[in-house]
DNA sequence: TTAACAGGTCAACGCTGTTGTCATAAGGTG
DNA sequence: CACCTTATGACAACAGCGTTGACCTGTTAA
């Protein structure tokens, strides 16, 4: 329904042939591996269509027969990335250590390729990855006993907690050395300096100030909320069944 | 000692002259204003340096006398949007309620210009208002009761959520208007038609869900932190003293 | 063996940020 | 008032971007 111009031909009745001029076969896989290595390697910078089509030994426009447009192309890594992500992960039936495990694995994956989350870590792809994680975090809220519209609730302030501190974190990782060094500094040589009396909270502070502010502040952000969502549980519950019956046996559901 | 190329005059040796042809006399205030109301009446994607050029009057390149680079001109943007944001905010000297209504002044000041949200909600910038920022914040905790380590735990997790969570929705909201609409789309077209049997539970709460994700997940997620803090703070110091003593009397410090 | 067509290639478009060069009006100086 | 310096605006050009229409060609099914 987009217009008339459509060169994208759908995944399954795609039936690949014709080499390009350097001899490589070319898939939606390849592609999106291939942007995977540009962004690693060479920074979110690297990933120009053009530049993709040189390292792939084809013509940019090529990448239209698997693309629509560039975003399209983004929300295909996006799900690569959930997929890995979701692949390592085994939950247990205990709702809070699950979703914790969850979020820490998300939050580190992401910094694992900072360039590819920073880009694509907003996005709602609709593909097959992201559905399956969908359908399992809710499934584990459900069978903690959270009523259908408060694990919609919970579901989503998990979920895009998770991904904003995700390229949060991953935007530090992915600036330029100098900037990160320099960042790093000013909370030593401005914030921890600054006299007791016109900064009497900031003075007090400020050896923890300098300790905390070197990491990341998701695995307390994402305590707080999980405690706090397990205290609406019993609130809700009346204090029984804090464990549950899952609704669904655990793994991701395909 | 960027080289030898710098067109950029330190705003203090200044000494405007030379109106533009159409009349305007350049500043860099009158840009910044301009920039955002390019960005507040056309959308992110209007604040080119081209079009800033011809809303102002003047030829593009007549910019780089004031900004380095676009992103310079960001980061300025970026400073006057802070400035705004705490001259509004006047704390009441009740904690929770206070962290609240800046965590919401900060996500919707940033929803108003994504666009510069987006790319500088990750950045220490050590400046006078983020510097005064941290003092009140800190001073509100510590005046509610926290001891000085929690204190710093839950500034850091309070401060890096709204900013996380301003980017994160920032980033929708820069997004072009096609894309935009598809996302929205998506819960409507794809989740709420998964089959019961492939994918239980979001069938279950596919109603909750196209209600739900069409919004922010902030307010949640700021509420559910907020309320975790506050339970910790009864478990710290006993229960009483919830409003505590302010280190510092109301109104951000100067 | 051949015809259809998926898919790779080429060239071009309009857009972007940025810079080297030139022109000129403002402002200090005498 | 006239002069000179120089800050600063204008112009033109560059490289690079995403994207598309037209063309060409190898693969595959009949």
């Amino acid at each position: 329904m987009t217009s008339t111009n459509d060169r994208v031909v759908p995944p399954a009745a795609r039936r690949r042939r014709r080499p390009t001029k350097s001899g490589v076969v070319l898939s939606e896989e390849l592609i999106v591996e291939t942007a995977l290595r540009l962004l690693k390697e060479h920074g979110a910078d690297a990933l120009t269509v053009r530049r993709l089509g040189l390292a792939l030994g084809a013509d940019p426009s090529a990448l239209y027969r698997y693309f629509r447009d560039t975003d399209d192309l983004l929300l295909a890594i996006a799900d690569e990335l959930i997929g890995r992500t979701l692949r390592t992960w085994h939950p247990t039936g205990d709702w809070r250590a699950d979703l914790r495990d969850l979020g820490l694995r998300v939050h580190s994956g992401s910094l694992a390729h900072p360039q590819a989350a920073v880009l694509s870590s907003y996005r709602v792809t609709g593909r097959v990855h992201e559905i399956a994680a969908v359908e399992t975090i809710i499934g584990v809220l459900r069978g903690a006993g959270f009523p259908d519209p408060e694990a919609v609730r919970i579901y989503h302030a998990f979920v895009d907690q998770a991904l904003a501190f995700a390229a949060l974190d991953a935007a530090s990782v992915a600036l330029p050395r100098a900037a990160r060094d320099a960042e790093a500094g000013v909370w030593r040589a401005t914030y921890a300096r600054l006299p007791v009396d016109s900064h009497p909270n900031i003075a007090a502070t400020a050896r923890h100030l300098v300790l905390d502010m070197g990491r990341s502040a998701y695995p307390t952000a994402l305590d707080l909320l999980l405690s706090a969502a397990a205290a609406r549980l019993t609130e809700i519950t009346g204090g029984g069944d804090a464990k549950g019956t899952p609704q669904r046996p655990p793994g991701p559901s395909h």
